[in-house]
DNA sequence: CTGGGGAAGGGGCCC
DNA sequence: AGGGCCCCTTCCCCA
């Protein structure tokens, strides 16, 4: 399972996911500023997870440094694991697939792209933030106490890493037009752009034009002979994983 | 049925 | 440390 797609087409009513609960919370009943989307909101402590929870870590000024206590990225508290391990590894390895920009192989020499290496997994980092990201999401999961969702099953050992997660329940960032809430301002941005018809992204070839960078990514595999996603069986390439995945479900003859 | 476009979600990285 | 952007990926819909 790739990915969890939490707050997916929540406003097709017939595919609605049980938000009933976040409806009734002020985020969503706010008014349908998309410009004055709450960038940081802090959810009440009634949005997290009562049970699942460390009750003196919650919402303890000193958290961060508890959590950290020889400062943020050193490795051996990383390797401690004094902490009791949570079974955390299905969220670790489906974070780690499918990620190609990910970075280089542990085993390859050190550079400059792998000067910050986590010491329980060994993913390398060209910075430290990216370091510390990876550990907090991922690997210091698995050693420490967890800041748990209410909503759903995810853990995670920050409390800056919760409330980014806990934005894609809330979904502080609605549409003034059509009230769609989204959970960061970005994609409210490029929602936006559904409305205006913006089209920034234009494709040198044929001039055609996309309001997502993505989508003209994937629109320029199609200018092109050799395209991106090959079958390992019948060498034929796709544009798109997706008609990749399509292609191989549905039973490559090894033919083409 | 297939390929392509539109829209959206989430993690990584940079500042 | 947090915000913003980038990139990848997925799902849905349509021609």
């Amino acid at each position: 399972m790739p990915r969890s797609f939490l707050v997916k087409k929540h406003f097709s009513a017939s595919k609605k996911p049980n938000y009933s609960e976040l409806e009734s919370q002020t985020v969503l009943a706010a008014p349908l500023l998309y410009d004055t989307c709450p960038l940081s909101v802090i959810p009440p402590p009634e949005v997290l997870g009562p049970g699942a929870y460390y009750p003196p870590l919650v919402w303890d000024a000193g958290l961060l440094s508890s959590l950290f206590p020889a400062g943020p990225g050193t490795e051996a508290e990383a390797a401690g694991g004094a902490a009791p391990a949570l079974d955390l590894t299905a969220l670790s390895s489906e974070e780690d697939e499918g990620k190609s920009s990910g970075p280089p192989s542990p085993a390859s020499a050190p550079a400059a792209a792998e000067r910050f290496r986590c010491a329980q997994c060994a993913k390398a980092y060209s910075t430290f933030a990216g370091l510390s990201k990876h550990k907090q999401l991922h690997c210091d999961a698995q050693t420490r106490k967890s800041f748990s969702c209410k909503y759903c099953e995810k853990e995670y050992v920050s409390l800056g890493a919760l409330k980014m997660h806990i934005r894609s329940h809330t979904l502080p960032c609605v549409c003034k037009m059509c009230g769609k809430a989204f959970s960061r301002p970005w994609l409210l941005q490029g929602h936006i752009r559904t409305h205006t018809g913006e089209k920034p992204f234009s494709c040198t070839h044929c001039n055609r034009a996309f309001a997502d960078r993505s989508n003209l990514r994937a629109h320029l595999q199609t200018h092109s002979d050799v395209k991106k996603y090959q079958c390992k069986t019948c060498s034929r390439t796709f544009s798109r994983m997706s008609l990749l995945h399509k292609h191989e479900e549905t039973g490559c003859s090894g033919t083409r």
